[in-house]
Parts: C-alpha cells; structure tokens; sequence
RNA sequence: GGAGGCGUGGUGCAGCGGCCUAGCAUACCUCCCUGUCAAGGAGGAGAUCGCGGGUUCGAAUCCCGUCGCUUCCGCCA
C-alpha cells in the first residue's frame, strides 16, 4: 500500500507515529516560508504542514501543489498548537508535519470545484463525472446506496431468501414499456430483449422450486425519462411461494422499517404502514402514489351539487360524475394571477375548469356567488370546512378526472403550503388496483400491473363480462409521493393465465409463442406465489433526500438517454452492422452522433 | 410527440435594443508573505455572449430555426 492510515480517519491519540498518506490536494494555503495543504482521501481530511524545518525538496515540492494533485505525504502526527485547532474538522486536533512529499500524478486545474459545494451546469457533471462523484455528495450518496443494498442482501438473506441471477439477454414481449433490443450475430435478423424486470424468470425460480428468491435487479425501459426515471434502474426483485399478499406485505414492510434507522437519519412517519385501497387513493388525495406528509384532503361535494342551482355542478352530477372539492388554510387572499395560474394548472390536468370560494374574515367572495343562494354557499363552505381565510377549489366532472385534478393541484400546493419534512418517510400501502384499464387509442383492455397478476378471487368470475370491475391481488408501496415499488399475487394456473391473455386480446396462438414458456411450467406443479419490486434508486433517493434519482446512480444518463462521459449511443462500424445482419436508415431530422 | 425554464471568460452569476471597448465573484498565472484552515496582499492573463439565420443605423439583448441540459404532460406490462 502506498499508505499506512487513511487521512480522515487521523485523532489526537496518533500524535506522535509517523505515517505514510496518499491523496487529492484539497487546498493549499501558502505563507511563503509556511505551507499548509488539506490531503483528502475518501475518508476525510487531514491537514498536512511544511514548515523551513522540513527538508528543502519537501519545501519546494509543497508550493508547487494545485488542487486535486495525487500526492504522497509521509510525516509525523502532531498535535496542534494550543488555540490553532479546529474543531469543524474531525481531524481538527492534529496535523501532519511532511517530511517527505511526493507527486504521484498532477492534474489540470479541475473544470468545476471539487472543494466546495456549488451549482454546476448538469451536462458538465455528466461529461465529466468522475470529477462530481469526487465531491462529499456523490460520495456520501453512493455510500448510503451500498449500505442500503448491504443491509438489503443480510436481511432477506437471514430469512431464507437466495439471491439467484437471471439473464440479461431474454425475449421480446408485447404488453409494457418499450424494449432495449440487441442484435444477434448468431441468429441475423432477430433480436434479445433487456428486461424490464426479471418478471418471468423470477415467477419460473418459484416454479423450480427456490421458494425465495431476490435479485438486485438492473432493469431497462426504453421511455422518456423523468426526474425519478432512468433507462436502466435497479430494483429490488423478490418473489415468495406459499404466500399471501398479507406475507410479501409484512415482509417489506419489516425490511423498510429496519432498514431506514440503519442507514439513515430519517424518521418513518407511520408504523404500522398506512394502508389504502386504491379507490381510497384515488378519492381522498387524488392520486394512486399520495404524499402522507401532509393533508390537503379532498372533499366530496357531490350529494350537494346534485341539487345545486349552478348548473354545471347539477350538470357533471346528472352526467355520472362528481363534484369534487379541497381546502387550502390560508390562501383566500390568493390574488386573480394565483387563482389563474391553478386554474391552467387544473385545466392542463383535464379539468374544464376550477371554481373557487374565498373565505375572508368578514365576506366570501366566488365566482358562484351569482349563481347561487346564500344558503347553498354556506353550504359549500360548510361541507369544504373553510374557515376564515381559507381557499376552497372545487371540480366538476367524470368523478376520477375531477379526483385526479385536485390530486395534481394537492402535489403542487402541498409543499408550498406546508414546511414538509424531507427527513420523514411518510410511507404507505396502496391496495386492490384495478386488474385491467381500458387502452383507448388501441382499443382493448390492458393490464394496470402486469399480465401475470392475479385477480382477486371474487372478482374472477367478471374477468370476461365486465373487466373494469375486477380488482387485482397487486399492491404498491409509496413513500413521500413516490411510488416507491409495486408487486402482487400472480396467477400460477394456466387456464387462468390463458383467460388473462385472452381478455388482454392475445390469440391463443400468440399467447403459446411469447408465453408457452410459462403457460407449460404452470402445468408442472405451480406454486401459489407472490413478490414485489422496490425501486432502490428511488428508495436511496429518498434516504439521501435528492431531488432526482441521477444523485444516486454512479454514471447516470441525461434526459435523452446519452451517456455524455462515454458518449454512448454512438454509431457502430460498417463491419460490425454487417456481422449483425443489419442496414440502418436514418429517417430525415434525425440526429445520429 | 408536446409545454415551460436555462445556455454570457475555467466555474457560478449580472447585464435583456445604444451608457457593453460585456460587469461581479471565484478559479487560473506571477510576485510578496511562518499559523492558516473559503488564508492574506500586489499585479496579470483569460469571452467568436451555445450555434445558424433574420429584423435594425445599431443585437448578448428582439424574431425565426437549431443544438445541449433540465422540469412537467403524453409514455412508463
């Protein structure tokens, strides 16, 4: 080893050993005939001083240092000079006295700071980001990750679970997101699919027999990125036989509450998990994914709105829908550029538009003060509990779009209005998702989950005659608006699986070529099984309390998919397309590397 | 595919029709300096204002296009 103890890691007890370190020049601080330069390592870091009694060479080569120089210090530990300590230093008490210096590798002068941290513009991270990930934030971010999955393996480890690897390579499938594909040289013309999760051959691991199986799981999904979205991720994969959904519940749920305190400074806002169904979700907070970590609730209006004298209220309530409300403390002094900028946020959200009370001290001012009694706004204000000076939004419309409008409105408003907490974890169980939702643009019923989820088994018997009422044995975890991971009970019959793909608008013989595989292993002794998926970049995310999930991912890419330090995707040789089998036609505007 | 934001010396920002011969901070280079820890002092160098086109007597500034980064909608079994 070219040193002998790490730089951070240095006390008032080593006063007086001599050591050997080897690091990055943090900052050197020059007086001339005194010389003073932080040494870093991944540790921390270590004052090293050079005085005129150090040799003349150590001298000369100490004022010739430049940040980020790889250098190698050896010299004896010192305690500091009373009042010269400095106690925002863990390493504070003590300095080390060079004796001997050498530079192993000198460096340009770095193209951002590595020594403070600032703001810098996102592409140059990314191009230069072995430089960033020097910086205590992706140190520190990617540390917690390791600790995270670490803490991850013992714990399922201790329970029976075996972690199995599966294959990088596999087949193209319809249904879900779209597919990384691979050329093959083998077999020219067709292609392997990435997965987008170990689904199958998990499901298949039970089938063999493991019982637990887990896998910290790259997945890749060809879509359009998202603050909390990569085109490859990592999950935690699991899947259990002979369980219910009540098991893979209690089992995440007792991983994630030992696992936070264990890792991190966070506090769990609720234990046992909040748990709600998925129409619960939908009808109080407007979303399937709820942020807990504040109110905001949403109101029910409808009952008052059936009988109301405005009439798109009485309209939307004799259409089968709803009218919908929510109360914002404090906002009824929200001026006419407030109110609109809600009201483009609702109509962007579908809304045709959004009706507003304002509840000051001593008058309530709407727009449907015209069109409505006093009694009747009393009773609006009653039923949305507006006291002075509060706000009240309300929606009409098809039920779920007026619930899913306030839902954006509640994210958005939310932490403007409250001092949310980024060091609480307000997780919580969403339940009973719907099995099947309706694709309009291609007109047929797709799966909400995946196709292999199983429908609750009341509901089975409406699978053909009425799919939008079937709920599914599918469960998603969520923690501070994030949904955190999803899983479910999945079905393990074939005639089952078949009548799935069948309501999914499979053909028989489709549904025996992609998923023969699993059709015929359901008929060798399946076992009842069930898992989940929790998304470790966002789980880390949320630990590290980032704003995005590339704070949490070595070499993440950009919002177009490109890795801007490899510079990948990148045009490959004529010779390779040729070995491939391939001829590639770059449509008119298209921008190849 | 769509909507918004950003792009100015190495870095972070200001300037948003003429006062810009582009300002500030920091970094960088040279010199001075023995107790600093964001060291200090003196001096210096460094910018086709993302790129292309247009409007104008005049464009960093206005318009159009384009590229990059980013946030959101669509998309994400």
């Amino acid at each position: 080893m070219l040193k002998t103890h790490n730089c951070g890691e240095l006390r008032a007890c080593d006063a007086g050993s001599t050591v050997t370190l080897a690091g990055w020049v943090h900052r050197r601080r020059d007086h001339g005939g005194l010389i003073f330069f932080d040494l870093r390592d991944r540790s921390g870091i270590v004052q090293v001083v050079c005085d005129r009694s150090a040799p003349p060479q150590t001298q000369e080569t100490a004022s010739t240092l430049r940040p980020e120089y790889v250098v190698q210090v050896r010299g004896r530990v010192l305690r500091r000079p009373q009042g010269l300590e400095n106690p925002d230093l863990p390493t504070g008490e003590i300095e080390v006295a060079a004796s001997e210096l050498t530079v192993l590798n000198p460096s340009r002068t770095p193209v951002f700071y590595i020594n403070e941290e600032s703001e810098v513009d996102e592409a140059l991270r990314l191009r230069y980001r072995y430089l960033d990930l020097r910086r205590p934030r992706l140190q520190r971010n990617l540390i917690l990750r390791h600790r995270t999955v670490k803490f991850i393996r013992d714990f399922l480890s201790e329970r029976g679970f075996i972690e199995i690897e599966t294959p990088m390579l596999i087949r193209s499938t319809p249904e879900g997101a779209r597919d990384y594909v691979v050329p093959s040289r083998l077999h020219p013309g067709c292609f392997y699919a990435l997965p987008q999760s170990p689904q199958q051959l998990k499901q298949l691991l039970m089938v063999a027999g493991f019982e637990r199986y887990f896998q910290i799981a790259r997945c890749m999904r060809d879509e359009d990125q998202r603050a909390d979205r990569q085109p490859e991720f990592t999950q935690l994969d699991l899947e259990m036989s002979f369980v219910d959904r009540e098991d893979v519940l209690e089992l995440v749920e007792s991983l994630f509450t030992a696992l936070v305190p264990a890792v991190s400074d966070r506090r769990i806002l609720q234990v046992p998990f909040p748990r709600l169904s998925y129409q619960e979700a939908i009808a109080r907070y407007g979303s399937d994914k709820p942020d807990l970590r504040f109110g905001l609730e949403l109101v029910d209006l409808t009952p008052l709105a059936a009988e109301s004298s405005f009439q798109i209220f009485r309209q939307a309530v004799a259409a089968g829908g709803a009218v919908k409300g929510m109360r914002l403390p404090g906002c009824a002094g929200y001026s006419r550029k407030q109110i609109q900028e809600l009201t483009d946020l609702a109509v962007k959200n579908g809304a045709k538009g959004l009706v507003w009370i304002a509840r000051s001290t001593d008058e309530i001012r709407s727009p449907l003060s015209r069109a409505v009694g006093e009694g009747e706004m009393q009773a609006l204000v009653h039923a949305l509990a507006l006291e002075p000076g509060d706000l009240g939004l309300t929606v009409a419309d098809d039920a779920r779009v007026a619930s899913l409008v306030l839902g954006a409105l509640r994210s958005e408003l939310g932490p403007r209005l409250t001092a949310l907490d980024d060091r609480v974890l307000a997780f919580a169980w969403v339940l009973d998702f719907p099995l099947l939702e309706w694709n309009a643009e291609e007109g047929r019923w797709q799966a909400v989950h995946h196709p292999f989820t199983a429908p609750l088994d009341e509901d089975l018997p409406y699978l053909e005659a009425d799919p939008g009422r079937v709920r599914a044995k599918a469960y998603d975890i969520v923690a501070n608006g994030y949904e955190v991971g999803g899983g479910s009970i999945r079905i393990h019959r074939r005639e089952v699986q078949e009548r799935m793909f069948r309501v999914l608008g499979l053909r028989d013989d489709e549904a025996r070529t992609q998923f023969g595989h699993l059709l015929e292993a359901f008929e060798f002794g399946a076992p009842p099984h069930g898992g989940i998926a929790p998304g470790i970049d966002r789980l880390v995310m949320l630990l590290a309390g980032e704003p995005n999930i590339r704070e949490v991912i070595a070499f993440p890419k950009t919002q177009r998919a490109a890795d801007l330090m490899l510079g990948a995707p990148a045009p490959i040789s004529e010779r390779q397309l040729e070995e491939l089998g391939l001829l590639v036609r770059v449509e008119k505007g298209a921008n190849p590397a």
